[in-house]
DNA sequence: GCCAACGTTGGC
DNA sequence: GCCAACGTTGGC
């Protein structure tokens, strides 16, 4: 099984906002980024465990934690004229972005920040991807020994 | 294939 | 709002 780390910017799509989506579900809809999308479309297993991160915002950091319940299929927005993540080089017949279904497992109690997964950067967590310098992919992998220390963080 | 211009991400 | 980092675009 993999680990994931995935952002959305809570005021778009948050973690209280899928708490209240149907099952808990929700398809992973608007990565545009082809190393973010190849992850979703190639590597995602169901079963994955990921954490939901919240970026672009008052207190970064992570939130929850989900479960991949569907591998990658066409991201439909990206047909949609009306879409923030409308592309109107996207083919029908070729697709170009990918999505998920993630559920949510649980939100956190209390959110493990930024400041905080940083102060373990040269030590437990070096060599994460979010705490990579300059690093901007919303979709990366996690170690599972990464995983494991994230959450006793928690 | 190079690379300047431009747009986006996301922390601060 | 600023701006560094980075990806993409497109002229050559």
């Amino acid at each position: 099984m993999n680990h994931w780390l995935m952002k959305s910017e809570p005021e778009v799509f948050g973690v209280d906002d899928l708490a209240k989506s149907p099952r808990r579900t929700t398809h992973w809809n608007g990565v545009r980024n082809y190393q973010a999308r190849n992850f979703m479309r190639s590597d995602m297993r169901v079963g994955d465990l990921a954490f939901f991160y919240h970026s672009n915002c008052d207190e970064p950091g992570i939130v929850g934690v989900m479960k991949v319940v569907k591998t990658g299929y066409p991201d439909h927005t990206a047909f949609d004229r009306n879409d923030d993540g409308f592309d109107p080089d996207s083919d029908l017949e070729q697709p170009r972005w990918y999505m998920v279904d993630v559920q949510l497992q649980r939100k956190l109690a209390q959110p493990i920040t930024l400041v905080k997964l940083r102060e373990h950067a040269n030590r437990a967590l070096k060599g994460l991807a979010l705490l990579q310098r300059g690093n901007r992919l919303s979709v990366t992998p996690v170690s599972a020994a990464h995983w494991d220390f994230i959450l006793e963080l928690a």
